[in-house]
DNA sequence: CCATGTGAAGGTATTCACAGCC
DNA sequence: GGCTGTGAATACCTTCACATGG
């Protein structure tokens, strides 16, 4: 069943099945079952099989995947092929670890460029990267920045996101807790990290 | 249709609803629609009644929701209404970003306990929170913590989840990047920060 | 014989439309 | 009139079982 359209689910899983790949790569073998990936990753291997089924046929019947190809082939799904410059907004704490966090690079990702309103980062050097004035946002374009991440508070996070927008971005990880708005054509994903740990209790027995 | 199982999307949707109801609270008003309630969000007012539906009816037709009830009641639901300590373990960029991040406050979480293997680190203070040698994670039971946020690098997050699980932890936000085991009585939440980055590309039409 | 890929079945969540109530 | 709560319809995702292929 080749070029289908894929499920938003399986979107969200590819980056796992991709982590794993690339851990698994270093194990020497060149193949990989759907079995030993749900292994290392913690999904069925049915589950795994249906998912990769969307993008057409990588696998060998008795043989299993090969990983080189297959994480090559993901990778162009995903769009992470092609070289994607990242934005931080709002150098805090949080900010700042998202700077040093090493994590990114796993998917081909890079930080290249920061943002603060306040004049006493500005300036300063966090890995490698300078902190620049807020105001330094519109060269983003020119700069072939198309990816940004927002830590800044909650009250500054529409407006960023605005004039982020305005500067060609076209997606967004957004940390702020809050609702944000934006042109469809630009991706806005939220990540609330207190509402995860909100949600844990409910699934505690007691105490 | 009370009392019926409340499906784990809504369950997911509800620490969002709470944050906007507490918002909203400081506008005066008593009571909020679904439609207005919507607006904040950002879920479709459909949604929201729908999601209220499966834990009875708390609102008015022709009203809406009283604000401070839903509040206190989506709190008990979310197991939110009795004291939850949590500790961290990690004292990195990362873990001390967290520790230093008020966010959880906003859903009555506190981190009171925060661990670590470096010596360098043992004996800091962050935000009021003394950082503690990792050998001494044995004693969250007799300290009534229940909750635990995992921010160590990926090879010691199995260890550390399991010295946690040993020593009475109920629930852990993991966020180093791999699965992590536990027993099914323990839930694990994994928050992996790069990954969610790296599915923007998918949803981003070109450039 | 082993592992993939996929129709079909089953389950879960979203969306709609409207009856019922304030 | 306005807004809730919910059955019914729809869409989506998961799970299974097995035919197919190396």
């Amino acid at each position: 069943m080749r070029y289908h359209k894929i499920p938003d689910e399986t979107v969200r899983r590819l980056p796992i099945y991709l982590r794993g790949l690339m851990l698994s790569a270093d194990s020497g073998q060149e193949h990989l079952s759907s079995k030993a990936l749900a292994e290392y990753v913690g999904v069925p291997s049915w589950q795994i099989r249906k998912d990769f089924s969307y993008f057409g046929d990588f696998g060998t019947p008795g043989v299993g995947y090969h990983i080189e190809r297959l994480a090559r082939e993901i990778k162009k799904i995903l769009r992470l092929d092609v070289i994607r410059r990242t934005a931080l907004v709002g150098v805090g704490d949080l900010g700042s670890a998202l700077l040093a966090y090493p994590g990114f690079r796993t998917y081909g990702l890079d930080i290249v460029a920061a943002f603060d309103v306040d004049p006493r980062k500005v300036g300063k050097r966090i890995n490698d990267v300078k902190v620049e004035n807020l105001t330094r946002i519109d060269t983003l374009k020119e700069r072939e920045i198309s990816l940004a991440i927002v830590a800044v508070p909650r009250e500054a996070a529409q407006p960023t996101v605005d004039s982020l927008v305005a500067a060609g971005v076209k997606g967004v990880l957004n940390f702020a807790p809050c609702k944000v708005a934006a042109p469809k054509r630009v991706k806005v994903i939220t990540l609330d990290i207190a509402m995860e740990l909100a949600r844990l209790p409910y699934y505690m027995p007691a105490g």
